[in-house]
RNA sequence: GGGAACAUAGCUCAGUUGGGAGAGCUCUCGCCUUACAAGCGAGCGGUCACAGGUUCGAGCCCUGUUGUUCCCACCA
């Protein structure tokens, strides 16, 4: 057997054997139970990120325990197009060549778009096989092939047949360098530094003489309907219906009272731009104002208004308009202010509100459905405290726009219409589109619904909930009944990993220096679902020394019990080593059976490693090594080491497989049954008596220097193990006058008084304080009654050791 | 402005319905003991953020305070 585990040599031969044999494609069998998980389509646009593989390998991990618990268990693998973001990388991709989109006929760009998707959907997969995922790789989906195109078609003419999909001009988010418009769900907010000017505008053309508003967007008062004082403010009572000149301008707009004004903010007068503000529009639209449209999708300014500034950029204009105002005298003061920013998701630039013929889909009757679903306890968060956030957002839920203006996507189909679709569109049909639907297919009806959701909760709004009211209003059904909401991977320090910090840890990284494994158990160890898990190269590193440890306890195995192999066990000849770890391996066995069912890998991936290194190679290993019964103590060595391997199988799958399949001749551990709770096989008397041992054992070897003692104890059958384990020699005899004391045993080893001391004063403490306890009457008679009666035997058990100390210090 | 989460050892985190504060890493000391130095053994280390309350009993339940993080929102 190698030195270590030869992770690389052993994954390659692994994932061919996977790959190859097919065992983890689905075959649609009626008389088993299906458990389906449908994944998150990373987008192609890029390398799988730390934050996939923390995904991916949750989601493995649960298909991998379905699965062996004997469900007919699917992971659907899959790949998202995001016509946004990718449209943008081949843009970047072709300017490299010294291309420019705009050269390009439509047809020509598509191609290289096509491209692309031929190229990284087959570079996406290659990274998911890496990860060791026991996916149905013959259902690969991508979110633009004809099965998706199909389901996106029928969905958007079963809207628009409804009325629930609408054309209409609305506000609407709009990004100026994507060229396209966004959805609400795609704007992100920032804090950022802006300069506040204050603008005079006067009542008669260029005098000095006027009201004077205060605004981040000098440029757009071109745009301005109105302006407005709020109509409590006893300050500006007598401006209201007075007219005033834009600044620069000949146009006249009146003074308007409207409650939306906050008195205190800046000089208490707000100008109304109802075409390129969110709130103005709503102001505009109650006061029967006009709108102005002042600059185009490019962020160009156009129109009669903007007079001498049309066809400059917007931060142009902003400057231009500054120095004219400057000159002419109607600033009137600027300064520095922290504001609220709306940005594009992907580019990360200014999104400018806009009034814009969109496509809509109407959200209110739509929405009411996926609320009942979660109310009713039919679709479950995990955890829970997303429920509130997912309840808020539908709550208060607008219509969403889903027409972009982009080359590539999928195209609303009606006659005519250029634009294509939200590429959450498609994403949101996913769970169905993947199986056939509306084909009523033999998967549809098999598979769907589908089991659980895993993805991160970053995208709780653009991605779950419009797949849960899509199933809803397409299916008639959840498309899932519970959605796993997991953190997000940071670095050690807590930041969000991003090539722009470069603290970014790449997951193929890692596995080529650790391996697959290593990287799966230390994403997963330690980590709860309600938190953000941070992620070092330490963790690899530590997850690496556990899968060493694993390879060694069999090669030791392989050292010293190959040869008197036995799956018959015989629990007449267990000694208490046996049955202590036996114990103790059941009661791990319904812990993790309990977590996994939770799916709260990371406190189990913990319990495992604990498990098997501090009890079963520090303690029992050993203990085999001086066993009375040694063939019964290496089969039971060999039972807990195979059954240990079908508990981590589902988070280490590829050192598990190799060892499981090598030490036992069958072809995978994937199928094989997951190990359950035996309670005949737990002996709570022996694991009590064991334990006492163990301590007996730690005292002993606390002395330092210590070559020989004295034991007065019923542990004759247990001198092998204690020598072995406590590097001492043992006597049997009677101790009148003992250095330690122990539940089971008196212990004399010479050594110095004070050592004796501090035990002794250790006792008289928890003697006190059972007293004191026990002495409270409110304790006596309130706390439950095995509380009580625990303490007074641990004080009468106490008292005894004490006795023991003393009476042979005498 | 509205909402949520978090605060436990130097670091990363557990702590199940309230019943004597735990693990791993780090650090110190001793060990190449025949599976493993990617290891073994023994230690050091905590006012469970702060202040109240409920209770016989609070890391856990309640209220407030402080700090950190995140989400939502049309403050120009």
């Amino acid at each position: 057997m190698e030195k270590n585990f030869d992770f690389a040599r052993a994954e390659a031969e692994i994932n061919k054997k996977w790959l190859e044999s097919d065992m983890f494609n689905v075959k649609i069998d009626k008389s088993k139970k299906p458990f389906t998980i449908i994944m998150p389509p990373p987008n192609i646009t890029s390398r799988l990120h730390i934050g996939h593989a923390f995904d991916l390998t949750i989601q493995d991990a649960i298909i991998r325990f379905k699965r062996m618990q004997g469900f007919n268990a699917l992971l659907l693998p899959g790949a998202d197009h995001a016509a946004i973001a990718t449209e943008v990388k081949v843009v970047e991709e072709l300017r490299r060549q010294g291309i420019e989109k705009s050269s390009l006929t439509k047809a020509e760009f598509m191609k290289h778009i096509h491209k692309w998707y031929e190229i990284y959907t087959a570079e996406i997969r290659g990274q998911m096989e890496k990860l060791g995922l026991s996916c149905d790789w013959s259902r690969f989906s991508f979110t633009m092939d004809t099965g998706t195109t199909k389901a996106v078609n029928t969905v958007f003419h079963s809207l628009y047949n409804k009325g629930l999909i609408y054309q209409g001009e609305r506000m609407i988010n709009y990004c100026t360098t994507c060229q396209t418009a966004l959805s609400d769900a795609e704007v992100e907010h920032s804090t950022r530094g802006q300069q506040l000017y204050n603008i005079m505008f006067p009542f008669v053309r260029d005098e000095q003489n006027g009201v004077t508003i205060a605004t981040v967007r000098p440029e757009v008062i071109f745009g301005d309907a109105a302006i407005a004082v709020h109509p409590g403010d006893k300050r500006y009572k007598n401006l209201i219906g007075k007219m005033v000149y834009i600044p620069l301008t000949d146009i006249k707009i009146p003074i308007i009272a409207d409650e939306i004004v906050d008195k205190k903010f800046g000089t208490g007068i707000l100008q109304i731009t109802p075409a390129h503000s969110h709130a103005d529009f709503d102001v505009a639209k109650k006061h029967g104002l006009d709108y102005y449209k002042i600059f185009d999708a490019k962020g160009t300014l156009i129109g009669d208004r903007v007079g001498e500034f049309g066809g400059m950029t917007i931060p142009n204009a902003r400057e231009a308009v500054i120095t004219k105002l400057k000159v002419q005298g109607l600033l009137k003061g600027q300064k520095n202010r922290q504001s609220n920013i709306g940005e594009c998701y992907r580019c990360k630039n200014i999104v400018e509100p806009a009034l814009s013929n969109q496509w809509f889909m109407a959200m209110s009757d739509l929405a009411k459905p996926a609320i009942a679903a979660l109310k009713s306890g039919e679709l479950k968060l995990v955890p829970k405290k997303f429920e509130k956030v997912y309840l808020h957002w539908l709550n208060n839920i607008k219509d969403w726009c889903i027409s972009r203006q982009l080359t590539s996507g999928h195209k609303i189909p009606i006659d005519g219409v250029e634009d294509v679709l939200d590429t959450w569109f498609s994403s949101a049909l996913w769970p169905f589109s993947t199986l056939g639907w509306p084909n009523d297919s033999a998967d549809y009806k098999y598979f769907y619904p589908t089991d659980v959701l895993v993805t991160a909760y970053d995208i709780i709004f653009f991605w779950v909930i419009r797949m849960v009211f899509s199933g809803i209003e397409h299916t008639g059904k959840l498309p899932f009944n519970t959605v796993l909401l997991h953190g997000l991977v940071r670095d050690k320090d807590g930041k969000k990993m991003s090539k722009s910090l470069g603290n970014g840890i790449d997951p193929l990284d890692v596995i080529n220096e650790f391996g697959t494994d290593a990287l799966r158990f230390s994403l997963i160890v330690g980590t709860k679902l309600e938190r953000d898990p941070r992620y070092s190269l330490d963790k690899a590193v530590l997850a690496r020394n556990f899968i060493n440890k694993i390879w060694n306890a069999v090669k030791f195995y392989l050292a010293f019990g190959q040869d008197k192999e036995t799956n018959e066990i015989d629990w007449c000849e267990f000694g208490i080593a046996d049955k202590w770890i036996m114990t103790k391996f059941n009661n791990v066995v319904k812990s993790v059976i309990k977590k996994y069912e939770k799916y709260d890998f990371g406190v189990a991936a913990n319990e495992l490693q604990s498990f098997f290194w501090n009890d079963f190679c520090d303690w029992y290993l050993e203990c085999v090594k001086v066993s009375e019964n040694k063939q019964t103590s290496l089969a039971v060595f060999r039972y807990v080491l195979f059954a240990f391997m079908k508990l981590v199988h589902p988070i280490m799958p590829f050192v598990t497989e190799e060892i499981f399949c090598n030490l036992n001749k069958v072809t995978t551990i994937s199928f094989e049954k997951f190990p359950e709770f035996s309670k005949s096989s737990t002996y709570p008397k022996e694991k009590r008596k064991f334990d006492d041992v163990v301590e007996v054992i730690q005292l002993l070897r606390a002395q330092k220097g210590v070559q020989s003692a004295i034991l007065d104890g019923d542990l004759v059958r247990e001198k092998a193990i204690i020598e072995k384990l406590g590097a001492i020699k043992i006597e049997f005899g009677m101790v009148d006058d003992p250095d330690f004391v122990t539940k089971i045993a008196k212990i004399r080893i010479n050594i110095d008084e004070a050592e004796k001391q501090k035990q002794i004063s250790k006792l008289k403490s928890e003697i006190e304080r059972g007293e004191r306890m026990l002495g409270n009457v409110n304790f006596v008679a309130k706390a439950p009654s095995e509380v009580v009666a625990e303490e007074q035997e641990k004080l009468a058990s106490n008292r005894k050791l004490l006795a023991q100390l003393q009476g042979g210090a005498k």
